[in-house]
DNA sequence: AATTATTGCAACCGCGGTGCC
DNA sequence: GGGCACCGCGGTTGCAATAAT
């Protein structure tokens, strides 16, 4: 038996709403304040709509101080940095940016903001296409979402386009190289995986490259968050970069090696990997210290 | 000018979470 | 503790407006 529909189908209206059926609405939200049971309101004023309609119909467009359009490019910056590190959480972003909703967010990512940092779709479904199976050495390949490759996509992106970290410096600060030895031994210690004698290794690893390593804060998020790295070296032309997702209890590890073509002024990924954290995160500064080498 | 393709956005749908009985 | 009803969210759809042919 399946759950009884909130409303029935067949005597509620769809489509657009009218200026009256929106007036119903404002003058009993204005005259009540709050609404108490959405299902029961529609009923109580007279609408054939549905109780989720009116709520939503409220939300998002009749609610005081609502924007529509016109996204400024500190927004676009906000809902990028969130995007990178959240993902499709369109009530946090929203959350953010005051007079947004979380439709009108996700339909400007979906419609414009996508295509304006990523390209056309044909560009990133190709580029999603390449990233969308990692193997690695142990045979567990691990297929990633859309969503989350795109996160990667973008985060590699910014690296070559207008759009930079930089520009959301407000929101993704650079840490000092103190902050950075804070962060990674809290981080070490809080995992279970890694032992003290791995600590002790893996920090002075870090501190070696400390003057090359950016690692960005990731905003203040209610559940879920993402760590970005990246080790570069001297002149910044190659470097390792990474991804650490924490969603709940579960938590993935990402790197890659890029190579900086200054004819382009493009990145080249020169080889990339993923794996579960607790498979050791010093395998980045191997990676970072065999890619040195090589140079 | 007519037709077709694309874009942008409002609205709907279905599912998971939560609280109440 | 289980079932039910409702809320809230993210994904998807439908359609009008606009652009391209």
């Amino acid at each position: 038996m399946g759950r009884a529909p909130c409303c029935e189908k067949e005597k509620v209206k769809k489509g657009p709403w009218s200026p009256e059926e929106d007036e119903k609405l404002k003058s009993y939200i204005h005259l009540h304040g709050t609404v108490s049971n959405w299902i029961a309101l529609p009923h109580k004023i007279g609408l054939k709509r549905c109780g989720k309609s009116c709520r939503l119909r409220w939300l998002n467009y009749l609610r005081p101080n609502i924007k529509h359009g016109g996204f400024s490019e500190e927004e676009d910056n906000i809902i990028c940095s969130l995007f990178i590190s959240i993902g499709s959480r369109w009530s946090i972003i929203a959350a953010q940016l005051p007079g947004r909703t979380d439709n009108d967010i996700k339909n400007y990512w979906n419609t414009r903001l996508k295509k304006k940092l990523l390209g056309t779709p044909k560009q990133y479904s190709s580029n999603i296409n390449k990233l969308s199976y990692h193997g690695d050495s142990r045979g567990t390949a691990q297929a990633l979402t859309n969503s989350a490759i795109e996160r990667l996509q973008l985060q590699m992106q910014l690296q070559q386009s207008t759009f930079s970290f930089n520009n959301a410096s407000t929101l993704w600060p650079p840490m000092s190289v103190e902050e950075v030895k804070v962060a990674r031994t809290g981080q070490l210690a809080n995992n279970n995986h890694v032992d003290g004698a791995s600590c002790s290794v893996a920090t002075p690893t870090l501190e070696g490259y400390a003057m090359n390593c950016t690692l960005m804060k990731s905003p203040t998020v209610s559940s879920g968050s993402m760590e970005l790295g990246r080790l570069e070296d001297g002149g910044g032309r190659r470097g390792v970069e990474f991804v650490k997702e924490m969603d709940g209890s579960k938590e993935s590890l990402y790197w890659w090696g890029y190579d900086f073509d200054a004819k382009s002024g493009g990145a080249t990924k020169l080889w990339e990997t993923a794996a579960s954290v607790d498979v050791q995160l010093e395998g980045i500064f191997k990676d970072f210290e065999q890619l040195s080498h090589s140079l």
